[in-house]
DNA sequence: CTGAAAGCGCTTACAG
DNA sequence: CTGAAAGCGCTTACAG
């Protein structure tokens, strides 16, 4: 309604004000949401985050409401379940027309990729591999990052291993380190690996070692090395280890974990990890969606992060 | 456009059916944002919380998004800083005409208040007690709380007090759980209470507590009892005293937090710690909102619930 | 009961 | 350059 009037218009300046000042003494703002009926954005985009208190996710749900906020983006924000996924809410979504879909470690079918890449809606998928050329996915070379783990595991002496991952197809995420972990350690001579499973909380993580301690029979033998899926489950199987059995860590047992949460660079852990470069991983995600929300064509496919072992006291 | 057809109608079922695939199959979705725009209820609800990693943040946003999409509303999502409260984003969020607003722990200025009931906008402020009668807040009774934990720790035995809080009016919650604190100590005979601040995080914890510790000269003396405002301070402040002055918890020192997060009870810490009910007050939150949204009149007003000790190993 | 028109609050394309 | 009209995709109130 008001044209960013030009200095020299018919109109006075005093004119304006006080029209402004009437303006929003009445309340007035402009409505976003017919705006977007007419000029087909609405600088809404739509975030989909897998439910969890893990602190992993919060951080990174901050840091893109940030982004994009900065951006003149708003988020409209949903949750879904690990096993759920995302073709759940995706109808909800395309109610509101949204610019743009970032969808955070949630499962995408085919078939969603295809209705967005039909309707031309820009989606991102993160911490989440999708082969999909219509989507954008951003993340970490897991199987990498286990391999990394696994040379400095053997690095550091150890020659007894394990892995705490999550339940069967919780997520490829923990297959890829399960894969990267035991095809590294294979590579080196070690073939025999233990396995748990929790599902990425701290309890699981307490389960999933009392069940490998339990299965080696007495503590007996070499210090063995743990690596688990992610830092949470870490923590649980370090203090099942030293409050259950009384081990000491790093020399009855070592433990690497993975995301390098707050939390285990805390005292009472000092986590050895694995660091995901996800302000970076963050910055090329939303440079994609801004960019092809300007409408530039831009291809989908995947996109791997190299992580790095973040050096810490239990390994 | 399709409207309920009742099944008497002159058009078969057929002729529904056929419309409603070929509806689907070109990718119609009803546009919610034009139907809000007449009729005047976007079914979103602005949600704006405090930027802040803490999972007692994250887990009320979890709970809150589960409660509000269970009843059809959508979330547009905003964060504010502690020290900018909400008044900066009050004009984005207004452009939007959401249903309804909810505010965790964010303060509102009067104005916003104001203009908010001259809108006949629901509002709903969540962990922060706020006077105004346009809004519904709901807060734990903070004092009292800091009452109750003061009773426990002498109860304990405990004859030295210490309370870590946040810094300068950061926030009213310390200042209120360090009035009731210090109120019913100084009721019950102990007059000297040491202090320190920080700003929520493990890391403020941690220096709060060395600079409790260097103060006092040496660690001669009886054990003391520290009450921290929050439960990451309280583990920072565990941690600074056991790893850094060899302390034993809670032999040497006392210390109880505020929240009662996940992490409070890893075997690490078990912390000793005072619930809020937040299933209760989210409930009770929300129940608000829904009713307000669909048109009843209730009045605004400052609800206090009340808080209960999780005792657990650290007192 | 049905169907066409008016209107929600904007923007854009077009006529003056 | 300015101002009035048409249109975005719906819903609602109204005329037939």
């Amino acid at each position: 309604v008001f044209k960013a009037c030009g200095g020299d218009g018919v109109v006075r300046q005093s004119t304006i004000d006080r029209v402004m000042t009437a303006a929003s003494e009445l309340g007035y703002r402009p409505n976003a949401i017919a705006r977007s009926l007419t000029s087909r954005r609405t600088n809404i985009v739509a975030v989909v985050s897998v439910k969890s208190n893990h602190t992993f996710y919060s951080s990174i749900l901050n840091k893109i409401s940030e982004k994009l906020s900065m951006a003149g983006k708003h988020i409209l924000f949903f949750q879904t379940d690990f096993e759920a996924g995302f073709d759940d809410i995706f109808q909800q979504v395309l109610q509101y027309k949204v610019d743009a879909l970032l969808i955070i470690s949630a499962a995408v079918s085919v078939e969603v990729t295809k209705e967005c890449s039909r309707i031309n809606l820009p989606v991102v998928v993160f911490n989440r591999q999708i082969k999909s050329p219509n989507v954008f996915s951003l993340c970490s070379d897991n199987r990498e990052a286990a391999r990394f783990v696994a040379d400095y595991l053997v690095g550091k002496g150890y020659r007894t291993f394990a892995y705490i991952g999550s339940a069967k197809r919780l997520s490829d995420i923990s297959t890829d380190r399960q894969t990267g972990f035991v095809e590294r350690l294979g590579e080196l001579g070690f073939h025999e690996v233990g396995f748990a499973f929790g599902n990425y909380t701290y309890e699981s993580g307490c389960s999933a070692m009392r069940e490998l301690l339990d299965s080696r029979g007495g503590s007996g033998g070499s210090p063995f090395a743990v690596f688990a899926s992610n830092d949470l489950m870490a923590m649980g199987a370090m203090d099942a280890a030293r409050y259950e059995y009384g081990f000491s860590i790093p020399r009855d047992a070592a433990v690497v974990g993975f995301d390098a949460i707050e939390e285990g660079a805390w005292k009472a852990y000092s986590l050895t990890t694995v660091e995901q470069p996800i302000d970076e991983m963050l910055d090329v995600a939303c440079t994609y969606l801004m960019k092809k929300m300007d409408g530039e064509e831009l291809n989908g496919g995947a996109k791997l992060f190299r992580c790095k072992i973040i050096e810490r006291a239990t390994a």
